[in-house]
DNA sequence: CGTAGGGATTGAAGCGCTATAATAATCAAT
DNA sequence: ATTGATTATTATAGCGCTTCAATCCCTACG
C-alpha cells in the first residue's frame, strides 16, 4: 500500500478506530460521517471531522470497497483503456468514443499507456485489474518478439476485455476494421487514376494491422494489369518523424525512377511524407500523390487535406466499450468480433500522375 | 461492485472459499496458487486452477489489497493524472513527462479526462481516490462558473495532489510557468521587430492561464511607446478549429486596417490561424507574423515552423510527479510551488512587418 | 409518572482476501 | 520401524471498512 501517513515512521496506518477513539465515538459513527449519512448530529459530526483533520486520516479505498457489500459503491465503477501512445491522435479518438459511451452509463474510463512496450502493457493491465474495474480495452503491442502471455492469461482468467487489433491464436473480443479491403480499395483508386509506380510506406510487418494493409496493397496490384514488385515496399516507422525521414531519403535517391504515388500505412507517416516532399520542392498532388490511413483529425486540418482511409475511430471505441458493458451483468461466453467499414476519403493529395493523358 | 459472475442472477459473488471447496483444499492453498507461491504441489495447483476455471472465479481486487498488509502489493502503486483533453498535444507531453518519472519509481500512471467539465473532473478525482492511488496530478477546469469545491475538499482531505494551474484562493502544490513574463517577452519581441498593430487571440479570460497571458500582452505594450487598445484583444476558443474560424472571420473583415502580427494564446489556435491565413492568401511571415504559446511538438513539424513560447511540458509533468512521490513516505505540510522558465522560441512565422524599414 | 416513539449511537458481524503459526504428510537416513 | 528434516496444507487471525440490529437517550403524550 502506498500511504503511511504519520510522523512516526514506525507507526501503523491511521485507521477509523483511531479517529473514533480520538473523537470519543464508535467506528460506526465515523463511518456514517465519512459517508455523509444524515443521521449524525451536527455536533458529533464536527467532532469527528476535527479528529480526522488532526490525525490526517485517509480512509482505505480497498477497505471501503470491500466493506460495502452490494450497496452503493464508494466510487463509480470504471473501465480501463490501455493504448500505445498518449500522443497518437488515432488513440485519442478511440478513447473519446469509448469514453462517451462509458460515461453515459455511469462508468469512468481509466487510461494507461504502454508506449509500445509489451511489458508496460502487461503491467498496466495488471494494475488496472488490481483496482476493481469492470473490464479493460486494450490496443495490444504486437511488436517483433513481444511476449503476449499476459493477454492469454487475461483470456484464461475470464476478466472482460476487448482487443483493438487481432492477436493471432487468441480467440477473444475484437473490434477492428477490414484493413485488407480498405487498403486494397485505396490502392485500387490510385491505379484507376493512372498511377503505375506506387510505393507503400509500410509499417512493422509483424503486426496484423500493417501486415493486412500490405496484403491489401498487393491484392490491388494482382487485380489490375500492373505487376507487384518487392521494391515498392518501403519499410517505415509509424510516427510523423519516421514518415518525414524515410521520404526525405527515399525521394532524394529516387530522383530518376520516382514513383507517382505513395500509399502510407497511417496518417502520421503520410503527414511526414507531405512535409518532406514540400521540403524537397516536390508538388502534391501534381508531381506525387499521397494517401494515408486512419483519417485522424489532423488529416483534414492540414493545409492540403489528405486523401485517406477513414477508420471510424470513435465508433471503434464506442463498440469496444459496449462489449465490456454487455459483460458486466451477463458474461458473454463467446468472443464477439466487430469489423467496421473503412471507406476511402478522397481529398486534396491525390490526382492523376503528371505524365497522364486520358 | 461490478462483477456478479455466474448464471444464477441471485447468486452471491464467487469467492475463494467456493473455489477451495470445489477443489477440495483450503482457502489458504487457493490463495497460494493465486499468488504463484512455489510451495504448492503441481497436482494440487492443477486441481485449484481447474476449479477456478470451472467457477469462472474472479478474485476481488479490493480484498487482495486489504488482506496483503504491508507485504507485496497485488498490483503496483499508482498515481492519477486528470487532464482536460485527451487529444490536446500539450497534455500529452505533460503526461509523458510525468509517466517517465513515475514509471522509473515503479508507479503506474492512471489517466482520466475531464473534457473541460468540472463535474467530470470531480468524478474522476473521486474515482481515482477510490482506487488506492498515492496521489493525483490535476489540470483543473477553471471555466466560468465552474464549481471548484472538490478541489478545496481534496485539499482539506490531505490527499497528495498537484495542480498544473493556479486556483485562486487555494494554497496547494502547483507546477506552472510564469505566463505573464513569457507572453510579455513574446509580444515585446514583436514590438522590437517593428510591429505596431498586434492582436491577441485570447483564451477564456476567467482562467488564470489565459488571463495571465493577456496580462503579459498588455504589459509589453505599456513598456513600449505603443498604446494598448481594447480592440486588439480578440476572444477565441482554445482549439485548432477555433483559431481557424476566428482568423478567417477576423481577417476577412479587417482587410483595411489589418494587423501585422497575431499573438495566439496557444499553439493549436496559432496553427488554426496559419491555416486560415493560407486559405485567405495572406503570406506568413511576409504579410502577417504569427506567434504561438506552448511549443507543442506539432509546432515545429508544420511546414512553416511556428515561433512560439516554449513551455517545458515534460518537465512540468516530471516535477508534478516528483512532488507526489515526495509525499508518499513523508507528507509535506507546506504547499510547494514550482515555476518553470518558458523562453521564446523564434522560428519561421515571424518577421518585421511588411512596411518596415530599418 | 410511566411509556411509546423516534432519532442518534453503538458494537459486533461480516466483506474476500492474505499471512502465518500449527499441523500433517512425505521422505531420506538411520 | 523410528526419527528427524523437509515440504504441503490447514486453520485462524487479522486487514480497515460498512452494515444493521440492538441499544440508548430524548421528548411528547396519555
Amino acid at each position: 500500500m502506498a500511504l503511511f501517513s504519520r510522523d512516526d515512521p514506525m507507526s501503523k496506518r491511521t485507521t477509523i478506530s483511531d479517529v473514533a477513539e480520538k473523537a470519543g465515538v464508535s467506528t460506526g459513527t465515523v463511518s456514517a460521517v465519512l459517508n455523509e449519512r444524515p443521521t449524525v448530529r451536527d455536533e458529533t459530526r464536527e467532532r469527528v471531522l476535527r479528529a480526522i483533520d488532526d490525525l490526517g486520516y485517509q480512509p482505505s479505498a480497498s477497505a471501503r470497497r470491500l466493506g460495502s457489500r452490494g450497496g452503493d459503491d464508494p466510487s463509480p465503477p470504471g473501465v480501463g483503456i490501455v493504448i500505445k501512445e498518449i500522443d497518437n491522435p488515432f488513440y485519442a479518438e478511440v478513447v473519446k468514443g469509448a469514453s462517451a459511451e462509458l460515461i453515459s452509463w455511469g462508468y469512468v474510463p481509466f487510461i494507461c499507456t504502454s508506449e509500445g512496450d509489451f511489458q508496460r502493457e502487461g503491467l498496466a493491465i495488471e494494475s488496472l485489474r488490481g483496482r476493481d474495474l469492470s473490464g479493460v480495452i486494450v490496443a495490444p503491442v504486437l511488436d517483433d518478439g513481444a511476449d503476449l502471455s499476459h493477454l492469454f492469461l487475461l483470456r484464461r482468467s475470464g476478466f472482460p476485455f476487448v482487443l483493438l487489433e487481432t492477436v493471432p491464436g487468441l480467440p477473444t473480443n475484437v473490434v477492428s476494421v477490414d484493413n485488407v479491403a480498405a487498403s486494397q480499395q485505396a490502392v485500387s483508386y490510385l491505379i484507376e487514376q493512372g498511377h503505375e509506380r506506387i510505393v507503400h510506406f509500410a509499417g512493422p510487418e509483424y503486426t496484423r494491422h500493417s501486415g493486412d494493409r500490405q496484403l491489401g496493397f498487393e491484392k490491388a496490384f494482382s487485380q489490375s494489369s500492373l505487376r507487384f514488385s518487392e521494391d515498392s515496399v518501403v519499410p517505415c516507422g509509424s510516427r510523423f518523424e519516421d514518415g518525414f525521414e524515410t521520404a526525405l531519403e527515399f525521394f532524394r535517391d529516387a530522383s530518376t525512377d520516382r514513383p507517382s504515388a505513395v500509399f502510407c500505412f497511417n496518417d502520421l507517416v503520410a503527414l511526414g511524407v507531405l512535409r518532406a516532399l514540400s521540403d524537397l520542392g516536390i508538388r502534391v498532388p501534381e508531381d506525387v500523390s499521397v494517401v494515408g490511413f486512419d483519417d485522424v483529425p489532423m488529416a483534414s486540418q492540414t493545409l492540403r487535406p489528405l486523401t485517406t482511409v477513414r477508420v471510424p475511430q470513435r465508433e471503434m471505441g464506442a463498440q469496444a466499450a459496449r462489449i465490456i458493458l454487455d459483460q458486466v451483468d451477463g458474461p458473454q461466453p463467446d468472443p464477439v468480433t466487430v469489423v467496421l467499414e473503412a471507406p476511402l476519403e478522397i481529398r486534396a493529395t491525390t490526382a492523376p500522375p503528371p505524365d497522364w493523358t486520358p
